[in-house]
RNA sequence: GCCCGCGUGGUGGAAUGGUAGACACAGAGGACUUAAAAUCCUUAGGCCGUAACUGGCCGUGCCGGUUCGAGUCCGGCCGCGGGUACCA
C-alpha cells in the first residue's frame, strides 16, 4: 500500500505551482486586490520556529484570499541593514555585505521548501544599492519639504573605545566592549520632522478599526498628548543672561504645592553656572553618567545639588523655592526645566525627602484619610477635594483642575497653557558602516549641500582602495576612508566632505511596504502600481514592533505621499494588523571559563528530571521562556522538522493548539503527531476507492461537510487558525467514523482537502489529485456552505438552578420562551429544588440556557 | 520607574457574560501481531461517595465587587512577557 510521502509530494506540487505562475501578482483591474504582507525578517542566519510560524500565518490568508476571488499580492524581502552584519565583521572577520547576503541566501533556501504562496520575482533587501538609492532619493525630496533637519541630541559615548554605542551595547551602564561606565554625549545629528504629525497620527488612530485595541492604546501613549502650563519663574539676585526658568508642567493645579524648581544638567543656565564653579561643574559631569535610555535614567537613583539661587514662586513674590539640577531632568524634554510637587509625584517626594525639602498637600481624596507617608497620585480623570487649590471648585476632577488652573494662570498673566506631545523627532543619524549613507556633503565654503539626484545612489564602499576595511577597530570606518570621504560639492564644485552617518535602519523598513509594489522600479514607486497594491489590505507581524516600527511607517507613508510618492489614499499604510506572539523557549546556560555567560543550542541539551545537561555531563542552568533570539542560542531550526516531516506537518504544526496572538513555548513533542495526522488525512482520501458506493449516514456527513465550511472559514477569517485545526480534526474524525457512500465521502474528502489547502497545501493538492479534482487546489474557488444544511431542529438547553448546572432539556430550536418555561417547570430537578414552591425568578435565554432562582 | 499585554487539567489550549476543560499532546488500559512498529478502540481536572450511576463538593494566579449567572466585566494585589525612542 502506498503511503504519505511528503518528500514526494512536496517538491512535485511546489514545481507545479511555478509552471503555473500561481503567486505571480499581476496588475488585473478586473479582479479586487489583496495585500497580505508579514513584517520581512532579518537575514540573522537560519531561520526558525518564529518565521515559520509568522509566515504561515500569512500564507494562510494570502492562499484563502486568493481562493475567495481576489488577486493577491505576497511578497517577501530582507531587513538587511543593521548592527549584526558588522559585529560579525568585527569578531570573525570578514565583511558585512557578504555575511549579509550570505545568509540571506541560506535562508531563502530554508524558506522555499515551505511552499509559501510568495512571488519571490518581487525579493529585495534593503542593503541592495536598487533600494537603498530610491530611499536616498526620498531622503532628498523629503529635506526639501522641510521634513528633515539637523539638531544636538546625546547619543551613549563610550570613553574608552571613543565611540557611540547602541542602547543594546551599554550594560549596566558600561560599554559592552571597553567595560567604561557610558557617558552621554551631545552630536548633531539628523531628524525626521515626525513631530509634526503629532496631531494626524494621534487623530488617525481612531481609524484604524482593524488594528488591536492594545497597539493602538500603546501608540496613543506614546504620542503622548497632554495640555498644561507654560510659564516663567524669575530669579531671585539672576546671574548674567538667566533672569528667570521656564518650565513645563501638566499638573499646574499643583502649583501652591511646588517646593522647589529642578533644571537639566544640560540646561543654558547650568551649563553657565558649572563655568563658574567646580562643584557644580562636577556634579554636572556626573549627571550625565550612565546610558541614554529612559530606563535608565528612570531607574538610576535621583541625584540633586541645590545652586543656591531661588526663585519667586509666581503667585506669591515672597515665597521663595530653592533650584536644584537633577540627574533625572532631560534637556530634550519641555523646556528642561520643571517645579517639583512632592505631595502628587512619587519621584519628587522621594527628592524631597533626600534632599529635606518641604512636602504639601494640594488635595486630598473625597474620602478617607490623606497618607502622608507618600506622594498622592490619583488618576487625573478622579475627583479630588482641593485644599490648596486656587481656581475651580473645591470638589473636582484633576482635568477640572488643570483646565481651571490653565484658565486662572493665563487671566493673570503667569504664562499660557500650551499642547505638548511626548512624540519626538526621529533621529536618524547613526555612525555605522551598515546602512543606508545620507546623501548630502560638508563644504566648507557652502555648508550641508544636498547631493544631485543623479549622483545617486551614493554606495558604500567596499574597500578601501583596494584594502579590506578593518571592521575590528571601533568607530566608523567611513570616517576614516579618506578616498570615499573626499568629494566635491555638488553646488560650487569645490572640495567637500562626504557625511559619514548612515540611516537609522527603521528608516529602510519604513517604506518596504511600498516598494514591493513595484520592487524594481528606477523611481521609489510607480503610481500605477501603488495606487492598484496599496494599502497594505492586512499586515502581520510581531507586537514588540506595536510602537517604533509602525509609527515610524505611519509617518513614512505621510511623508511619501507629500513628497508624491504615494497617492492620498495610502497616507495610513495598513489597514489591517494582526500581532502575533512570539515563539519563545528555554535557555540553556553555563558559565565559561572566562566567568562570562555561555548559550547553549537546544539540541546540545538533554534533559532529564526537569533537569539538563550537555553530552559531558556538565549540568545548565535554565532559563524559562525566553524570546529566541540569536545571541541567546535558544532558537529552533526547522530545517530538521521539514526534513523528517515535511513543510505541511511543520506548518501544521505551527498553526495548531495555540491562539496566533499568543506567545508559544516551544516544544518539539507535537511535530510527530501532527505528521500522524496528516498521514492519516493522506490515507483516507487514497482508500476512498474501497468504499463501498452505497452506505448509510450520506445526509449527516454532508451536514458535517457543510458545517466545517462554515467553521473554518470562520476560524481563518477571525485570525483563529487553531479554532480551524481543531474543526478539521472534528471532520475528520466524523469522515473517518461515517459509514456513507462513496460519493458522499468524497465529497467530503474534497471539502477536507479545500479546507486544509490554505494551511497544508501539498497534501491538499495531492488529496485534490487523487479524488478527481479538476486542475489546482490552489487556483479553485472557496467552498461556501448551503445555509439550509447549517440548520439545526433541536438545541439543548441547560437548565442551572441558582446558576448552577443540574439538567438538560432538548427542546425545538425556535420554541416560544413560555413553552420552555412550562417545560423546565415540569422538571425533575427543578421540582425537587423548587420543593412545591415556585420560582423566584425564571430566567430564559432562548436558544442557550436556563436558570431557575429558587 | 512608566506604558501595553498575559495567567484555565500532567502539557498546548477551547469557551458572543450562559453546560469550564472542545480539539490535541503526553499517560493508562485494551484490540490486532510470534514480537515490534504502524494502526484502531476505551479512558482521563481534583477530592469524596456509590453495587452502579442520571451522585455530592471544590476548581480558570490571589483578594474583593457587579450580576439570576463571571475564565470573561470592575477595583486591588502577585507573577511572567513585550516596549521604553541607537536590537530588529
Amino acid at each position: 500500500m502506498s503511503r504519505y510521502a511528503p518528500s514526494e509530494i512536496e517538491p512535485k506540487w511546489q514545481s507545479a505551482w511555478n509552471e503555473a505562475d500561481v503567486f505571480l501578482a499581476k496588475r488585473d483591474e478586473s479582479k479586487p486586490k489583496y495585500y497580505v504582507l508579514e513584517m520581512f525578517p532579518y537575514p540573522s542566519g537560519r531561520i526558525h520556529i518564529g518565521h515559520v510560524r509568522n509566515y504561515t500565518m500569512g500564507d494562510v490568508v494570502a492562499r484563502y484570499k486568493s481562493s475567495t476571488g481576489f488577486n493577491v499580492l505576497h511578497p517577501m524581502g530582507f531587513d538587511a541593514f543593521g548592527m549584526p552584519a558588522e559585529n560579525a565583521a568585527m569578531a570573525s572577520g570578514g565583511h558585512p555585505k557578504t555575511w549579509t547576503y550570505n545568509n540571506i541566501d541560506t535562508m531563502v533556501d530554508q524558506m522555499k521548501p515551505l511552499g509559501l504562496s510568495i512571488d519571490w520575482t518581487r525579493m529585495f533587501a534593503t542593503c541592495d544599492t536598487e533600494y537603498y538609492g530610491q530611499q536616498q532619493a526620498m531622503f532628498l525630496d523629503m529635506l526639501e519639504k522641510g521634513l528633515v533637519y539637523r539638531k544636538n541630541a546625546t547619543v551613549n559615548w563610550d570613553p574608552v573605545d571613543m565611540t557611540v554605542l547602541a542602547n543594546e551595547q551599554v550594560i549596566d551602564g558600561c560599554g559592552w566592549r571597553s567595560g567604561a561606565p557610558v557617558e552621554r554625549k551631545e552630536l548633531t545629528q539628523w531628524f525626521f520632522k515626525i513631530s509634526d504629525y503629532s496631531e494626524d497620527l494621534l487623530e488617525a488612530i481612531d481609524h484604524l478599526d482593524n488594528w488591536p485595541d492594545k497597539v493602538k492604546t500603546m501608540q496613543k501613549n506614546w504620542i503622548g498628548k497632554s495640555r498644561g502650563l507654560q510659564f516663567a519663574f524669575s530669579i531671585v539676585d539672576a546671574p548674567a543672561h538667566h533672569d528667570r526658568i521656564e518650565v513645563y508642567t501638566t499638573r499646574p493645579d499643583t502649583l501652591m504645592g511646588a517646593s522647589f524648581v529642578g533644571i537639566s544638567a544640560d540646561h543654558p543656565l547650568a551649563k553657565e553656572l558649572a563655568a563658574e564653579n567646580p562643584e557644580i561643574a562636577a556634579f554636572c559631569e556626573e549627571c550625565r553618567k550612565g546610558g541614554t535610555t529612559e530606563e535608565a535614567i528612570e531607574k538610576a537613583e535621583k541625584l540633586g545639588l541645590n545652586t543656591g539661587l531661588t526663585v519667586r514662586h509666581p503667585f506669591d513674590t515672597a515665597w521663595e523655592l530653592p533650584v536644584y539640577i537633577a540627574n533625572f531632568i532631560l534637556m530634550d524634554y519641555g523646556t528642561g526645566a520643571i517645579f517639583g510637587c512632592p505631595a502628587h509625584d512619587q519621584r519628587d517626594y522621594d527628592f524631597a525627602t533626600k534632599y529635606g525639602l518641604p512636602i504639601n498637600y494640594v488635595f486630598a481624596p473625597v474620602e478617607g484619610e490623606l497618607n502622608e507617608a507618600e506622594a498622592f497620585v490619583p488618576t487625573k480623570s478622579e475627583t479630588v477635594k482641593y485644599i490648596r487649590g486656587f481656581a475651580g471648585e473645591e470638589v473636582q476632577t484633576g482635568d477640572d483642575g488643570v483646565n481651571s488652573a490653565v484658565d486662572f494662570c493665563e487671566a493673570n498673566g503667569v504664562g499660557h497653557g500650551v499642547t505638548k506631545f511626548r512624540l519626538r523627532d526621529w533621529g536618524l543619524s547613526r555612525q555605522r558602516y551598515w546602512g543606508c549613507p545620507i546623501p548630502v556633503v560638508h563644504c566648507e565654503a557652502c555648508g550641508v549641500v544636498p547631493e544631485k539626484k543623479e549622483n545617486l545612489p551614493i554606495e558604500l564602499p567596499f574597500d578601501e582602495d583596494g584594502k579590506a576595511i578593518d571592521f575590528s577597530i571601533p568607530g566608523n570606518p567611513l570616517d576614516r576612508h579618506p578616498s570615499w570621504r573626499n568629494t566635491t560639492c555638488p553646488n560650487c564644485g569645490g572640495a567637500a566632505l562626504r557625511e559619514t552617518d548612515t540611516m537609522d535602519t527603521f528608516v529602510d523598513s519604513s517604506w518596504y511596504y511600498a516598494r514591493f509594489t513595484a520592487p524594481h522600479a528606477t523611481t521609489p514607486t510607480v503610481k500605477e502600481d501603488a495606487e492598484y497594491w496599496m494599502n497594505v489590505d492586512q499586515y502581520i507581524g510581531g507586537i514588540e514592533h506595536a510602537i517604533l516600527h509602525l509609527l515610524y511607517s505611519r509617518f513614512f507613508a505621510r511623508a511619501m505621499n507629500e513628497t508624491g510618492h504615494l497617492p492620498d489614499s495610502a497616507r495610513e499604510p495598513f489597514d489591517a494588523l494582526f500581532t502575533q506572539g512570539m515563539v519563545t523557549h528555554a535557555i540553556y546556560k553555563t558559565v565559561g571559563a572566562d566567568g562570562r555567560p555561555k548559550y547553549h543550542y537546544p539540541e546540545e541539551v538533554e534533559l532529564r528530571d526537569g533537569k539538563g545537561f550537555l553530552k559531558d555531563g556538565t549540568e545548565v542552568e535554565i532559563v524559562p521562556s525566553a524570546k529566541m533570539s540569536k545571541s541567546k542560542n535558544n532558537v529552533v531550526d526547522p530545517v530538521e522538522i521539514i526534513k523528517q516531516f515535511g513543510a505541511d506537518t511543520a506548518r501544521w504544526f505551527v498553526l495548531s493548539d495555540s491562539p496566533p496572538e499568543r506567545d508559544v513555548e516551544w516544544t518539539a513533542s507535537g511535530a510527530e503527531a501532527s505528521h500522524k495526522h496528516l498521514g492519516r488525512v493522506w490515507r483516507l482520501a487514497a482508500d476512498l476507492d474501497a468504499t463501498p458506493e452505497q452506505g448509510q449516514g450520506d445526509d449527516e456527513l454532508m451536514r458535517a461537510a457543510h458545517k466545517a465550511m462554515f467553521e473554518v472559514t470562520q476560524g481563518i477569517e477571525s485570525f483563529g487558525f487553531n479554532a480551524s485545526i481543531a474543526k478539521l480534526y472534528g471532520f475528520t474524525n466524523t469522515i473517518a467514523k461515517s459509514k456513507a457512500g462513496r460519493e458522499a465521502k468524497r465529497f467530503a474528502l474534497k471539502t477536507l482537502a479545500q479546507l486544509m489547502s490554505p494551511m497544508t497545501p501539498h497534501l491538499a493538492e495531492d488529496m485534490w489529485s487523487m479524488l478527481g479534482g479538476e486542475g489546482l487546489i490552489a487556483k479553485a474557488a472557496w467552498p461556501t456552505p448551503d445555509e439550509a444544511m447549517l440548520v439545526e431542529d433541536t438545541v439543548t438547553l441547560p437548565i442551572q438552578i441558582n446558576g448552577k448546572r443540574r439538567d438538560e432539556i432538548s427542546v425545538p430550536k425556535d420554541m416560544p420562551k413560555e413553552e420552555v418555561e412550562k417545560l423546565v417547570l415540569e422538571n425533575d430537578a427543578v421540582k425537587k429544588a423548587l420543593d412545591g414552591g415556585s420560582p423566584k425568578k425564571l430566567i430564559v435565554v432562548p436558544g442557550r440556557i436556563v436558570n431557575v432562582v429558587v
